[in-house]
DNA sequence: TAAGTTATATATCAATCGATATATAATTAT
DNA sequence: ATAATTATATATCGATTGATATATAACTTA
């Protein structure tokens, strides 16, 4: 049998489609608000089909976080990871940040693990497990970061990476509950130079 | 008729307490995870009872939000507002919110706006309108107890009393959510100072 | 004591829910 | 051409949903 021969009916859905569109689903109502026949219809397939893909509405519901935390979560991080000067590299990542959570290519706002996925924590299994590790993830990776940075005598030794990662994140927090509240990425990005700033200043004591 | 006396069957519940039960409920398990027999279980009333007394579940738990803003969503505020030490009125204000998203009385943790609320932006009517007010609200209030402090001498006459204010903002976006995650208010509190520090200090230009 | 008013208890409603059963379709292998 | 395998369409399921209908209860007023 050749690499793509397989037996049986062929599916006649993209699978990344489908999922990126129940993750639209779920970033707009939540978990709850949405209702199988919304996914089902956002997805373009049957229930049985959805089933057998992806599982029930609660693993479907895992894998369109995991898919998050990948691309969208992911994408802020991956712009202040790659841009070498690390001025740029915090405004690059609150930009980002802005930009996704204002404008969303889904119609959605804000930040799917803030604005709908903190809803079910103690509530939908796997979810704060989720949570906790996109948290981590993030704060390690910013702060690993900084360190290469101190590394390389661009930040001053005792610069507090962790500290300061934190506190990016924190803003991160703070502009996507505005975008979710439907300020403007315009409004959002008015202060973001004063911001990075207070970010790269060397500490005070 | 004196002033307690009251035709028909009097209601054997307390409205503010039955109130503050549903909204431990909705802020648990968000407003579609939340069925009636839960919000009734809770309350200690029955469906025709809560219906009577807040409508239906809509406008119950719109109720909720408007309790919630003006107690817990309140308090970091009120505490920043009546500290007259600026700084540590900063710092208060920290705490505050540190210490209901981490270990509110009714079980629940983070914030019931940013946690719960902010879900149903778009699907339930009257949320939106709430989540702008509130945060117009906070910025307006902490902007002007900066303005009060540069009028009396305490902060340089070019503080960017809005700005700093919704720096404040953002970082409570960022304890809320960590608090839902299950951070403890000790690790939140950990660098506490050295954001005061930041969010007082004078422009560098 | 009865009427009027308001509240509560219980039963019930139509609709929707998440998930599965069953039948049919589309492919490859033999 | 048939069997095996996998996917999809449609119908159906038991359970739950938000909300209301009806009966009863608890009060004040006349």
């Amino acid at each position: 049998m050749s690499d793509t021969k397989k037996i049986g009916r062929p599916r006649n859905f993209d699978i990344d489609e489908a999922l990126l569109a129940a993750m639209n689903v779920f970033w707009s109502k939540g978990y709850d608000g949405a209702s199988l026949k919304d996914l089902t219809k956002a997805m373009g397939i049957s229930g049985p089909s959805m089933y057998a893909a992806f599982g029930d509405k609660r693993e479907l519901y895992l894998k369109t976080i995991d898919q998050y935390a990948d691309v969208d979560g992911c994408a802020p991080v991956v712009a202040f990871e790659s841009e070498p000067d690390i001025e740029k590299a915090v405004q690059g990542f609150l930009e980002a940040v802005i930009e996704y959570s204002t404008d969303h290519s889904g119609g959605t706002s804000g930040c799917f693990l803030a604005s709908c996925v903190s809803t079910n924590v103690g509530e939908v299994e796997g979810v704060e497990e989720r949570m906790v590790n996109a948290i981590n993830e993030t704060d390690n990776r910013l702060a690993a970061r900084f360190e290469l940075e101190k590394e390389k005598g661009n930040l001053p030794h005792n610069f507090p990476s962790r500290e300061r990662a934190r506190l990016m994140f924190d803003m991160r927090q703070g502009y996507v509950f505005r975008g979710r509240a439907g300020w403007t990425a315009e409004t959002l990005k008015a202060d973001i130079s004063h911001r990075v700033k207070m970010i790269i200043a060397a500490p005070t004591e």
